[in-house]
DNA sequence: TAGCATTGCGCG
DNA sequence: AAAGCGCGCAATGCTA
């Protein structure tokens, strides 16, 4: 995360089936370049690595870094032009005319397979695959110049400087993390299944999952029903007399009828065999690792996605099947209540920086009078940063209001200029995208002379949704960014720990997975896999990087991000 | 028969 | 059928 520093850069690509790294100085001009075989790529790049750390500069990191990662190689930091790209393209401190929001070919997916499948070696094509970005050195060379050009003309160098850095540190992480996996359980898994769905018969359908299903059928008097078809179902409700409208657990749960107790049943225990049930545990994890794909940038707000295992899904109820290695054990933190914090720090608000001065910020609104109880307090704040207007939650938003006018200002702000087809920006710098000519379209026909009430009633419809949307973009993309920041410092500050002295047996993965790495990070939370030994260094790592991500976004303002911290052998909560 | 939309539910 | 944001995935059923 140094991004004041003096580091030079190597820029990667490709060119006539070699590498070639054209090495600049920190001033960006160029000191010399060399053409590398492929082959040949991971030895030179360790090399470069130990004698000038540069900030490797390179299209993808999936496509480079994975390759270098299963030659045992790693590196300390990265630019990654596509993440950068996505960034620049949008980001509203950047001036208009900046030529990188014409480097369409940058406008690409990240070039990775979602399935299980390992990576392979460089083997890109030389003609650019069917997706991601471009590989050749030229396109990285020209689009790293328009990039820094873009930061350069930017009202908010700095910030943005942090936020690419950021960004391109997450990616690295992301593939490690891949590579590394998250320690897995699997007869662990397999028990909790038995446990849960019954023993798996001949017939296919586990005992519990059948027997429910034969309760819900006698309920209904349709003894050949599918449950698992939404409209025969209702239909088959509603001949029994439920008339509901939907099959949703919410709604079910309001009736009273012999059906309703074993039909939830039947939905809890569908949903875990259908999800992360056997076929899963197959699909997903090898070798005692589950290795879900990462997709940093996946979301517009800048928080991750996944692509394939559910990995940002992954019920409670399994989390006692994340277990250590045999030495090993894992630091288990999250941060509590990450968005209202981030809220109190954007907006300057004193009154809700007190709220968040202690460990349980609900309890602080409580504390301030602001509202009576505690779950009431967590709902109005959701709704505040979701933009409930009714319910429970809308009728308690006023409140916070009044309580702690500057936050909810800030979003009521986001959300009017949401509202009005405006543009939003996180704290480093994220813009929100522009509305789509469809909703444009939609707002001026409602406005016209010739228009309906029905024209206008759906204009403002879609006008309030995108309000929420801005609305909560400002907080969800902080908050995603204090958690960039605190990966980015945490895996810094685990690769600088002292080797481990006698190496705990390590049962797969590359080379640096033998040391304290983070094994799993989802929005506000991380796992760290360690060897004993390195537990308590590990965790004060965990601990410190929070608190210098708070430093990164926030400087001296102060605010708390304390976190939820606890060394086990597994990840189960409570 | 592949692709798409809908429904419902898991996570933050 | 969530009121109130952001996701991914499986199963079903319809359509091209």
């Amino acid at each position: 995360m140094d991004v004041t520093d003096t580091a030079s850069w190597v820029v990667l690509g490709r060119s006539a089936g070699d590498a070639v790294a054209v090495h600049l100085d920190a001033d960006g001009a160029e000191v010399r370049r060399e053409r590398i075989a492929l082959t040949a790529l991971p030895g030179r790049v360790r090399e470069i690595e130990a004698s000038a750390a540069p900030r490797w500069v390179w299209g993808d990191t999936p496509g480079w870094y994975e390759p270098l990662l299963a030659a045992g190689v790693r590196v300390a930091r990265c630019h990654d032009l596509r993440l950068a790209h996505a960034i620049l393209r949008w980001a509203a401190s950047v001036d208009s005319a900046a030529e990188v929001r014409r480097s369409t070919a940058w406008d690409a997916a990240p070039a990775v397979e979602s399935g299980p499948a390992t990576a392979t070696l460089f083997d890109l094509d030389d003609e650019a695959s069917a997706d991601g970005p471009p590989s050749d050195i030229a396109a990285a060379e020209s689009e790293f110049v328009r990039q820094r050009d873009a930061v350069a003309s930017s009202t908010e160098p700095s910030r943005l400087r942090l936020l690419l850095a950021a960004e391109s540190a997450g990616a690295l992480i992301a593939s490690e993390m891949r590579a590394a996996g998250l320690p897995w359980d699997a007869a662990e898994h397999d028990r909790i299944l038995t446990r849960t769905l019954g023993e798996r018969s001949a017939g296919g359908t586990p005992a519990h999952v059948a027997a429910a299903a034969a309760r819900v059928r006698a309920a209904l008097g349709d003894p050949s029903l599918s449950i698992d078809s939404q409209p025969k179902l209702l239909r088959a409700l509603h001949r029994a007399g439920v008339l509901v409208e939907s099959t949703s657990r919410w709604e079910l749960a309001e009736q009273r009828h012999p059906v309703i107790e074993p039909l939830l049943e039947y939905k809890k225990l569908a949903r875990l065999q259908s999800a992360n049930g056997w076929a899963w545990l197959a699909e997903w994890v090898h070798d005692g690792r589950f290795r879900p794909v990462y997709v940093p940038g996946g979301v517009v707000t800048g928080r991750w996605a996944s692509s394939g295992g559910g990995a940002l899904q992954l019920p409670r109820q399994l989390r006692a099947a994340v277990r250590a290695d045999e030495g090993w054990t894992l630091v288990v933190a999250d941060v509590a209540q990450l968005e209202p914090r981030v809220l109190a720090a954007m907006s300057s608000d004193s009154a809700l920086v007190a709220a968040a001065r202690g460990r349980d910020l609900y309890a602080g609104i409580v504390e301030g009078g602001a509202i009576a109880d505690r779950a009431d307090a967590k709902i109005a704040m959701l709704g505040a940063m979701y933009g409930a207007t009714s319910g429970q939650s809308g009728r308690l938003v006023p409140r916070l209001r009044r309580a702690y006018p500057r936050a909810m200002g800030l979003v009521d702000e986001a959300a009017r200029i949401g509202e009005d087809g405006g543009v939003v920006s996180t704290w480093l710098g994220r813009s929100s995208p522009p509305p789509s000519d469809g909703w444009r379209e939609m707002q001026s026909r409602a406005s016209q002379v010739e228009t309906t009430s029905a024209d206008v009633d759906r204009a403002r419809r879609h006008a309030r949704d995108r309000g929420r949307f801005t609305r909560n973009f400002v907080v969800q993309g902080t908050a995603a960014e204090w958690a960039l920041c605190w990966l980015a410092e945490l895996r810094t500050r685990l690769a600088a720990l002292p080797p481990v002295s006698a190496s705990p047996a390590v049962h797969s993965g590359p080379a640096f997975a033998r040391h304290p790495h983070v094994a799993f990070f989802l929005h506000d939370e991380v796992i760290v896999h360690t060897p004993r030994e390195h537990a308590d260094a590990a965790a004060r790592a965990v601990t410190d990087a929070a608190a210098q991500a708070a430093r990164i976004l926030f400087g001296d303002f102060p605010i708390d991000f304390p976190l939820d911290i606890r060394i086990d052998a597994t990840a189960s909560k409570g």
